[in-house]
DNA sequence: ATAAATTTTTAGATTAGTCTAAATTTTTTA
DNA sequence: TAAAAAATTTAGACTAATCTAAAAATTTAT
């Protein structure tokens, strides 16, 4: 049994493993991540290798062990989970219920989780276009482009986003982006790497570099 | 900000003072109820006395503050909706409700208490038949009668239960018994207390008075 | 009303998780 | 490739919540 704060260490080094592409996770990015020191990073990760979660070397980094994965997985499952609920039953806007999931995931019963799977209709997504592991801990891995690759004149769907911040969410809302919604790339700045794009056919607006690296197309 | 132990002291002093009747909760009760030792009792009610959510006199007692008694309420509230949620939405049986909504009742948000509640239809009580008190702290104090309270002859609705655990629940299930049947009380033994009881104009069956003292009716 | 029994509090220790400061190891750079 | 810089770990301390054992206060009983 995994206490609530091991259980943030192992999701943090799920997704920095996921950024990084399979790299080892080092200390700094983890107290980074944590919002902690790296001193209290070096001691859970003693206890987390105590406790056989991750392969830990010392001055090298560290990587999931096959249960640390297995038990990532399943935390990340109920938290994209809840957030579906929070989005789709409770009416909550997709830049509030990552918060709220942060907390929710930590519930423990997993028949709970299998009601609230099938209460939700099994969906594959969350909110944020981020895929829901399966009840075998199985993830489609597919990440489509970042917005900012594509090159002019292109169609695309927008299928997610890689920034969850409120703030960064409610910047989309305000422009008219949402999951799902047709994106014509219509001119790209040289300079500044900044797009001019179509939506859904409608309105055209300009999309800063910083946006359109945060936003996944297809 | 109070910590989840916090909370579970204050729903227990809360409800331990119910149960007597709005007496002074002692130490020895709190420990038995927590599952902790008297020693660590009164180290916690320092804390929360230092937090004015209990009014402590030491060797005496302890009562809840006006804040106390609030945040008793908060959580509480949150516990009885989960258990709706539960129960209504998720198909869980009401001897599965208590235990996941032990976790449940501490999730911070205000505003997915309210909107829970308002997905829930606002429901004024939990799978227990206990009453869930409103967002501002108003709970109604019926309490009807105790099933082993009432005469021969007499025709009831069962309206509650006051034990939560699941072997009791179960046992209820096993019996017949749901909130809202009709009983008819046919004979109490005069040597145990036990009843015999016809549910809902059907079957007939054999109450202990153990069974019948956790039974609420009107 | 005093002694015995019970209840409650204090004292001192333990664990998880954190911190700062110092020491150590690795990496970078000249 | 050795010195400087950066990253990481160890050492030692702190807080919240708990424990056992001992001391103190209250209640009960003779």
């Amino acid at each position: 049994m995994q206490t609530f704060t091991e259980e943030n260490y192992l999701k943090t080094i799920h997704s920095l493993s996921e950024q990084s592409g399979g790299e080892w996770v080092t200390t700094n990015a983890l107290a980074d991540s944590t919002m902690t020191r790296a001193a209290s990073v070096s001691d859970m990760l003693k206890r987390l290798a105590e406790k056989e979660l991750i392969h830990y070397q010392k001055y090298r980094g560290v990587r999931l062990s096959p249960e640390g994965e297995r038990l990532a997985l399943k935390i990340i499952r109920k938290h994209r989970l809840w957030e579906v609920f929070l989005a789709e039953k409770l009416q909550f806007g997709w830049d509030e219920v990552h918060v709220i999931a942060e907390e929710l995931e930590h519930i423990k019963s997993e028949r709970l989780v299998e009601k609230l799977a099938a209460f939700l209709g099994h969906p594959q997504f969350d909110p944020h276009g981020d895929p829901i592991p399966d009840a075998a801990g199985n993830m489609p891995a597919i990440r489509y482009h970042k917005l900012s690759e594509i090159a002019v004149g292109q169609n695309v769907v927008m299928t997610g986003v890689s920034e969850h911040t409120p703030a960064f969410l409610q910047h989309l809302d305000k422009s008219g982006f949402m999951l799902g919604c047709l994106l014509n790339i219509q001119e790209i700045n040289a300079f500044d790497q900044s797009m001019r794009v179509q939506i859904g056919g409608g309105s055209v607006l300009f999309v800063s570099c910083e946006v359109a690296k945060n936003v996944w197309v297809k």
